[in-house]
DNA sequence: AAAACGGGGAG
DNA sequence: CTCCCAGTTTT
């Protein structure tokens, strides 16, 4: 039996039922797809169910706005992903009749949609014959074929496709890929996978050379940076100051509050004396608490936040005009990046 | 070719 | 703590 029969049949038997399986829907698959994106499947199936309730449809998606995007994505993490998918929503509602494509060369032409996502939604929608090439798949084929290749390389891209696409034979291309990539996620683990009940065992280059822990091959990835961020909490009776994230940096298109950024730890003294600080709040503001700093890790950077409640005689003309004056009670409309949304959690209780 | 982009769970 | 998840975009 081959690979590929070998992976189905199994597949059949052991699959997981998934909200987003039993669909030919492009629309509702594009939204499963864009979720699952560096997501483990736990995690984004509530938000699958979240989208799927506000939008029925991509011409419903299209006509929200950018806040009610990104506070429905909240949480989930890297936010291009809805804005992006706003993005797209409006060219298939403008330029495509709001008919959502099927065919990899119009997908792949979409904001948020890349070789895999392209391949997925073709390929699960209406079968074309494209091989999905995701962090499963690189592991199934490297340990499989003894590939060792960096997956993250320029090179091993192609090389990976190629195989992919060679593997994959002339089998039902929806049922294929769902399989290797539900094998790769159940079976064939990145930890302590499950060689000893592997029905792929006899083949396997990995296993029978001793390899299946030092495959698939990554290059290291970048050092994580340490970051100081000092948010200032400004209450105005009822009203709080918060802010829009620019579209440079992390968290882009959320709220924050007011703050300053240095590249190592501030003193409270050395805050209170900073350009901006005194710019926004006067050299008569008053510290009314500093909450305890808090470490928050994000794959790449570890930010070292810590929130500052700041009250006194604060300087109402030279506060930038992108500030906003929200209501304690209107703040749960503005998306926030975790580490605000757990402090406005405990501080508003 | 390399860096940037979040948050959570497993080990 | 480190690794990595149904990757894509930007530099």
């Amino acid at each position: 039996m081959n690979f590929g029969c070998t992976l189905i049949d199994w597949y059949k038997l052991n699959k997981r039922d998934l909200p987003w399986r039993n669909t030919r829907d492009p629309y509702l698959i594009w939204l499963s797809e864009i979720i699952l994106q560096q997501t483990r499947v736990a995690q984004g199936v509530p938000y699958y169910f979240k989208f799927v309730n506000a939008f029925t449809n991509i011409t419903s998606f299209a006509n929200a706005t950018e806040d009610e995007v990104l506070k429905l994505w909240q949480g989930l993490g890297y936010y291009s992903r809805a804005r992006n998918m706003l993005k797209t929503a409006k060219v298939i509602k403008n330029n495509c009749g709001g008919i959502f494509p099927t065919a990899y060369d119009d997908l792949i032409k979409l904001k948020g949609i890349g070789p895999y996502t392209a391949s997925a939604i073709s390929s699960f929608s209406v079968d074309e014959k494209r091989a999905v090439v995701d962090g499963n798949v690189y592991r199934v084929i490297a340990r499989y074929m003894g590939i060792d290749n960096p997956t993250n390389s320029n090179s091993g891209i192609k090389v990976f496709q190629i195989l992919a696409n060679s593997m994959m034979e002339s089998h039902v291309p929806s049922l294929y890929n769902q399989a290797i990539m539900e094998f790769g996620a159940l079976v064939c683990t990145p930890k302590k996978p499950k060689c000893s009940h592997c029905m792929l065992r006899p083949n396997c280059w990995a296993l029978a050379n001793n390899k299946v822990e030092l495959l698939p091959v990554k290059l290291k990835k970048t050092a994580s940076k340490k970051r100081f961020m000092y948010f200032f909490v400004v209450r105005n009776g009822n009203k709080l100051i918060i802010k829009r994230r620019k579209n440079d940096d992390i968290w882009a298109g959320l709220y924050d509050f007011p703050s300053i950024e240095s590249k190592g730890l501030l003193a409270i003294e050395a805050i209170v004396a900073h350009h901006d600080f005194k710019l926004w709040f006067g050299n008569n503001a008053i510290v009314n608490k500093i909450h305890k700093p808090i470490k928050h890790l994000l794959t790449h950077q570890t930010i070292y936040a810590q929130f500052i409640e700041v009250c006194g005689a604060i300087c109402l003309n030279k506060q930038p005009p992108e500030w906003l004056h929200v209501s304690v009670n209107e703040l749960e409309n503005y998306a926030q990046p975790k580490l605000i949304f757990a402090f406005l959690k405990k501080y508003l209780t």
